[in-house]
DNA sequence: TTGACACATTCCCATATAGGCATGTAATGT
DNA sequence: ACATTACATGCCTATATGGGAATGTGTCAA
């Protein structure tokens, strides 16, 4: 057997690093294709069918204006993917990252996902 | 190109489910392989290969002992998953959610990953 | 109706699995 | 040294990409 589809859940989807940078873009407000197009510098037939993926898992809403689709993140849907790594909370050196988190944040690029 | 290599990074290596469920067996405490094929129900030589993969990105670590090898999860480099997905919490709708939770947590199988 | 704009889909290809089976290798007991 | 235990790796196959280029579809303006 294969690997599993990309849009057997939403682990699978979010595995492709564009896939998780346009559900950042599109978490704020909803998008048009060609507006993530522009900001994340990619193919427009790529863009498109990245955000099939999302949509089949549930990972993106759209609606159509006009010639337009706008996209937006279903942030509902990225619980599960949150709730699974919680789980570990328990396990993870707590003092030591906290500095380090706050040190890290000071210097990170815009595009970093 | 193909999709990325599933040892590409954390994002890829948990999108096999039976990734994500050793490394919840093994979050506990370390354990043998044979151990994790008895528990997961799985071909010896599929547990090996996972545990390649996820030793390859850092989810696990093992180590020797005599004839067996212990692994363990490496909490830690579930982090960035952690940290991701926590982006999108303000996104949330919090009260409904809370309450579905609850009723869910109470039904939920314990092999769920 | 025609043309342009905004996306979506299709086709082709190289690549990376994950499963099943066989085999290789390290460590221990006798 | 030899058999056994406990894993790791190799080989083969079917399948699912993701990129690039081309083409199809839906909407609006004139």
């Amino acid at each position: 057997m294969a690997r599993a589809a990309t849009t057997s859940d939403a682990f699978n989807a979010i595995a492709e690093p564009r896939r998780r940078a346009i559900l950042n873009y599109l978490a704020l407000e909803e998008q048009p294709v060609g507006a993530i197009v522009a900001r994340l510098n990619l193919e427009q037939p790529s863009v498109s069918k990245h955000l099939r993926v999302l949509r089949d898992v549930g990972l993106v809403h759209a609606r159509r204006n006009g010639r337009h689709m706008l996209y937006r993140t279903n942030a509902d849907a990225i619980r599960p993917l949150y709730e699974w790594t919680k789980t570990f909370e328990r396990f993870w050196q707590h003092q030591l990252n906290r500095v380090k988190e706050r040190a890290e944040a000071k210097n990170q690029p815009l595009n970093k996902v």
